[in-house]
DNA sequence: CGCGAGCTTGACGTTGTTCAACTAGAGTGG
DNA sequence: CCACTCTAGTTGAACAACGTCAAGCTCGCG
């Protein structure tokens, strides 16, 4: 992969982020410097919840999911993650730790990007710590939302927000195969995996979607966005 | 109050907030020139969801509610805040419209800061940018927090946790009299207000707290933890 | 062929909401 | 001063939503 060649360099990296748009060639030169790409098999875990937040992370390829681990294995996923999304990691610069996992849903790589660097990027670019502060400010308002769907829904609502994200926003196509289990569907929408089974079920037998396995079709989106609407 | 006297200035201000520590004389002058005080009658917004995002709010006196307005009037609190908290708004640089809504619980006043100000001081101290970088991620671990704890726990558990918030993060008292209805608090936990009341009364019957009103007692603060814990 | 992991289904009990009724206190106008 | 109304708080009963538990299923793999 040319990510990989030997004179590959921020400068040139196809791959990276608009977020690094906003630093010149010095700048992407100093970071290259400080990074390094790393290959994961799947299930394979990226950072860990509690570990030490040493670097930041780019996904360059494949597919990762984040997710908070809660006592008595009750997870729960935040989002997915897709190339080239930066997964930060909020305890910078509060604690320097990770207060969630990421597990590479298929086979990835990521640019890890040293957190001194990152610091520093940021001190030296107002624009870009200014696109950063945004960025920051965007997961917010997609955390807003969770805590409403997931607080004030029930279950169909849920499963149906979880459905259009995946279609809408990790695969932007009605027809999709995941690579999550039903337990991770249950850990997206914050109930059993068997709940989750039931509601998928139901949906199916009303021809508002189809599935064969992991396969998932959206037969009917307004129906979808009906459901997810009412809650 | 001194805080209205003509001669008052970011300088002197002893209600600033410790952010602002990370500027220097001159730029606390001239953010100076971009702000005023606001005063709020209980129950008055402060600013509204859907607004837009003019100015970044600090308050200096009082207490304010932060809430999403859902749709059939179902809300969330997302948190108090008591003086010198800033209230942001992740509208910020996103859409310049505000998310949330404020109100005060009390007679509050606030000083409201230019959005172009604040954007300026930004992009003119690293460090300050630095600082409110992880202002912000310290409130998208709180989320993610009170988004585990309304998802996986139980009515019993949420109740704990709010009261537990009140008194350890808010009145910092194991007795203290709140500015929220039973409504707020139904709010602040996700759940109807039949069921704050019942679950209250309940932890008032075991000897757990005790209130009047609006005065609320913690007498067993080590049960309530566990209730906490326990989900 | 047997094993184990993930998936599926049904029965059942618990949790939490809804609805309706009742109470207390604060304001309002006659 | 007394109805009257309005709002917030409270309670109980009925009901729906959701989780738990147990059983059976499928499929890939050794």
């Amino acid at each position: 992969m040319a990510i990989f060649s030997k004179d590959f360099r921020c400068n040139n990296c196809n791959l990276r982020m608009n977020l690094f748009c906003y630093l010149n060639e010095e700048q992407l030169e100093d970071l290259n410097k400080d990074r390094f790409e790393v290959h994961y098999n799947r299930g394979e875990v990226i950072f860990k919840q509690g570990g030490p937040l040493t670097h930041i992370v780019c996904l360059t390829s494949g597919q990762a999911k984040v997710y908070i681990e809660g006592q008595d294995k009750k997870n729960m996923i935040l989002k997915i993650v897709k190339p080239t999304e930066l997964v930060g990691g909020p305890g910078f610069p509060v604690d320097y730790r990770h207060h969630f996992t990421v597990s590479a849903l298929v086979e990835s790589s990521a640019c890890l990007i040293d957190i001194h660097a990152f610091e520093k990027i940021i001190k030296t670019s107002p624009e870009f710590a200014l696109e950063f502060i945004k960025y920051l400010n965007l997961t917010t308002l997609k955390l807003h939302d969770k805590l409403m769907n997931l607080t004030h829904k029930q279950m169909h609502g849920r499963i149906a927000d979880a459905l259009l994200y995946l279609s809408n926003e990790i695969y932007a196509n009605s027809t999709f195969e995941v690579h999550l289990s039903r337990q991770d569907v249950a850990e997206m929408t914050a109930m059993t995996k068997e709940s989750a089974i039931r509601i998928l079920k139901e949906l199916k037998d009303d021809n508002i979607i189809d599935y064969d396995n992991n396969r998932f079709t959206i037969l009917n989106e307004n129906a979808l966005n009906q459901i997810s609407l009412r809650g």
